[in-house]
DNA sequence: GTAAACAAGACCAAAATAGTCTTGTTTATG
DNA sequence: CATAAACAAGACTATTTTGGTCTTGTTTAC
């Protein structure tokens, strides 16, 4: 299906509601509030947010996340990258820990960079603001934003 | 990782042992040989792409598989879409059987839709030939095509 | 009628993913 | 300076998905 893990929409969501919210300090447990997850699984979201660079957190009794930088800086690509890892269809590709067995021969690797970086291209298009752009057609939808799933009571 | 998944890798490895002997009839046990999978997984990912109408089978004693269309006109979305489904990053897009919850609020969906659509044709701008093409390069590799993994000894 | 091949689906095993829990560290506040 | 609120990190478990095998059935050449 080719579809994004669940970890992924997670991190959307969470940065959603950061970004609804420019300027404040969210703590984990709010996030998990505004984006009906558990608290627990937004903390390992954010871990790896903050470890790629995407949102900032201040710990202590006052502390809480914020977005580092700017929704219209952050791609879906950088999400993407932030929870899944190298962007990339197979597993022999550029940056693979796995190198192609049939390395020097494999007549493929290089249609398949290309492919990657086109999908790679696409992604990069597109940014956080962009996806969560649409405000004038759904206002009340930032205040809460919410998509597919409804974990914790699967 | 937004990898494909390795029965679609089969395929395309399957693929490219027919797209090798073009005329001739294999059986899935001399594609199983040529690919270095095992008969009983060629088989399976044999009737994906029958059923995806990529190739076609002929049943009995002399029977085997051959490409139901010329390589040039297959291509990488076709292969995917036959293994694994429609191709797209999130549950609730446009074939989705899930529907966004959040419906009619979905203030992504549109964005999300575009996005695919860009993958999508990253991966149909790739017939099977394109990624077989470098037969100058290594003639031999057409012979037996190899891909990442060497299955069937996990 | 027999053997070689495809067909289909049930079923089991393994791996990846999701989710929870525990323990530790930081810091504002009374 | 003790406490509570918050982040940090990682171990651990459960679930889901994926991969692979096996069995049974159907078709057809000889």
């Amino acid at each position: 299906m080719l579809r994004l893990n669940r970890m992924t929409d997670y991190a959307i969501l969470v940065l959603g509601v950061l970004h609804g919210r420019p300027g404040q300090l969210l703590s984990s447990a709010q996030i998990a509030q505004h984006a009906q997850l558990t608290q627990a699984t937004v903390a390992k979201t954010i871990k790896a947010l903050v470890a790629a660079g995407l949102i900032t957190t201040i710990r202590g009794t006052k502390g809480g996340c914020a977005l580092a930088i700017p929704a219209s800086k952050i791609s879906i690509a950088d999400v993407i990258e932030a929870i899944e890892g190298p962007i990339a269809l197979t597993a022999c590709a550029e940056g693979a820990d796995e190198p192609c067995s049939v390395q020097q021969g494999c007549f493929m690797s290089g249609s398949w960079n290309q492919i990657n970086g086109a999908i790679r291209s696409a992604l990069d298009g597109v940014s956080l603001s962009d996806l969560f752009n649409p405000t004038n057609l759904f206002p009340a939808a930032l205040e809460m934003p919410k998509h597919t799933e409804t974990p914790s009571q699967t």
